[in-house]
DNA sequence: CATGAATGAGTATTCATTCAT
DNA sequence: TATGAATGAATACTCATTCAT
């Protein structure tokens, strides 16, 4: 910190070598995760896949599901702050379409995190120790929708008779269900066609 | 092998305890996956909880591969069925509300093989040997909900102007998701109060 | 079992083969342990040793504390077949003396035994899972002295003022030490030395 | 570097630290092995239960080996250190005495110093790197008995026809037994009891 | 001097798969 | 047909050791 040294690349302290080393080895298991499942996941993998050595995961992560659990931390944090671009809009209907539109957008722009993120989504339904993170995730997603659909009736924009929590679950439910489709079909199923007819959907059935 | 009686009749008995056991196999490993998940089913486990030997399901399915392919085809087939039981209904707006509610209440009494088969479709994002059955299963759903909406549409229930093919593949989009989301929080998520919801919404959203 | 098949290597059954390879993984594990001792023990060794793959003593014993408490019980009923040797003398004083004889030259005669069992009876002070195995070989151990010092005392061999249960303990805990002590030197103690010295203090400390 | 006081001053802290880290480190590798064996003892968790870091251990020590070593030097070092303290009493009988009682009381006293002592003995047996160190402190111990059994036939209290050598290989052997088997069942085991047998044992045998 | 990041060899362990009975 | 013994490859995991800070 207090280095003046002119060495252009400085050298990195210990606390930097290693946080970033986490990084590296993280980005690389989603992209081994999001190619092949985390069933096919290997701690070796990773860490060479990173460019590091074959016990680097191990000896940061304990144990695979020590990896698996920070993975999925990571790709929830990810894909939170990827959401979170939208709140540019106010909160309200213009919001929530804005939302709606990322999440189909971004799986169609960063498809790997999005295979990865749905491939632990789908481990969360039968591995007890991803199904609070993944519960969390979930519940914080549908508050996210649930918040803009009630700024929407505040505002006079959205019908005063519907029930923010439940649909707001429902919405999460639909493009869940559509990219996951997707991802198992890319060539059958138009991504983008679903979501016009779904924001289309929306707007009829929320638009006050 | 000194047994005398009628080779038809023996052959038949053969064949039924094959049947037999590999019914009971597929049980056991759904039990298993629904459980434990794909990741963690082994062929000696299958074998004892049907209670055969460790070494029957590679006799059977020839190799892990084989019993997921198998198991896979088994929930789809078993699942299928459910769904069908709808069609005491003609087709029509009546068929896809009952074919709805069907879709959820069998997650509810039937959780093992809910759970199974999400387990599975999880499975099939990142492994391309379930990938094609899935597709064809999700294909086939779709294309069921697809013609109830089409026979609405020309009975004149269903609006005219909806979309089918896209529609039915956001129905069932949502109802996936929704089940999915249950399946991870089961006691946060109110399966029934979503079920309610998303036909009010669907008759809002179709009704001529 | 029923087989009359005149072939002289009759197939074995399974049962057989199963016992026999058991038999033969733990005779190679008392011979690496007494080489190499417990820590360096590794059931890839094991298998290799015994003739079998590396795989196998994992198949069998489950785990490495498997095989280690396996192995102690094996030792353990391998030398109390030893000792029991003695048991052609009636019990009494002459019967002790054997005894005492026995386990001084069984150490001589068959190092390997002996040197696994020591390394046993070490790693048993902090290795709870091996703790009670060997405790109750010291406890039968010690019982089989008390009783025949008992059986003395009766025919009027033994001085009856003797302790026989806490002086057995101490018999066989002289035994160890010295055997123990060969074994960490046996060029510099000479132990047919001890076993004489040690025969004679008996004979005076406890004959009538 | 920039500190400008006295270097002398200087070299004594740096070593004094040195010193009180080592012991630190030695005390925190004796509970570790009293507790879960050499085996489970690893460098890491030394440094760590000493309040210093994980790689302190190796700094110091060089290597697992080199630890182990120096381990089996300083129990043996505190040993005899405590074993020593009979010697306010004058070589012979009372001194032997002195000394018999301090062995069964020490391990009672000090539970700690004497798992690992017994561990570390019974390593010996097939650690051909700690056999040495320990046939030393075998010798040595025994030696210190001879003495004493020497000086008590010198001054007419003991039996002139014992055999002081391997009388005290022998007196060894059987403290050493005791104490083990009272380590591998401490609930089944009563000390004291069999030092007082022993030691009542001993004067019987030996007084002249 | 002291820390702790990173490595990689060693090993336990799991399990699909093959094969003898 | 059915069992289960045996194999061996794959992989998680541990930890001594080295090295940069």
């Amino acid at each position: 910190m207090c280095d003046d040294s002119p060495v252009l690349a400085r050298r990195r302290s210990q606390a930097e070598r290693r946080s970033e080393a986490e990084a590296a080895l993280l980005k690389a298991a989603v992209r081994i995760v999001a190619e092949r499942g985390l069933e096919r996941l290997t701690l070796a993998d990773v860490g060479e896949a990173a460019g590091y050595s074959r016990g680097l995961p191990a000896h940061y992560f304990g144990s695979k599901d020590g990896l698996t659990g920070a993975l999925a931390m990571h790709i929830v944090r990810n894909f939170g702050r990827g959401v979170n671009r939208a709140d540019k809009h106010a909160p309200g209907f213009e919001r929530l379409l804005a939302m709606m539109t990322l999440y189909f957008d971004s799986a169609w722009k960063d498809p790997l995190t999005t295979r990865a993120l749905h491939a632990v989504l789908g481990e969360a339904i039968t591995n007890a120790a991803l199904r609070e993170t993944i519960a969390d995730l979930n519940a914080r997603s549908a508050a996210a929708i649930e918040d803009s659909i009630r700024a929407g009736i505040a505002a006079g924009e959205v019908r005063s008779d519907v029930n923010a929590h439940v649909t707001a679950i429902l919405i999460l439910s639909a493009i869940r269900g559509a990219v996951a489709q997707w991802l198992t079909d890319e060539r059958g199923i138009d991504l983008s066609m679903l979501r016009d007819e779904f924001l289309d959907g929306l707007k009829r059935r929320l638009r006050a």
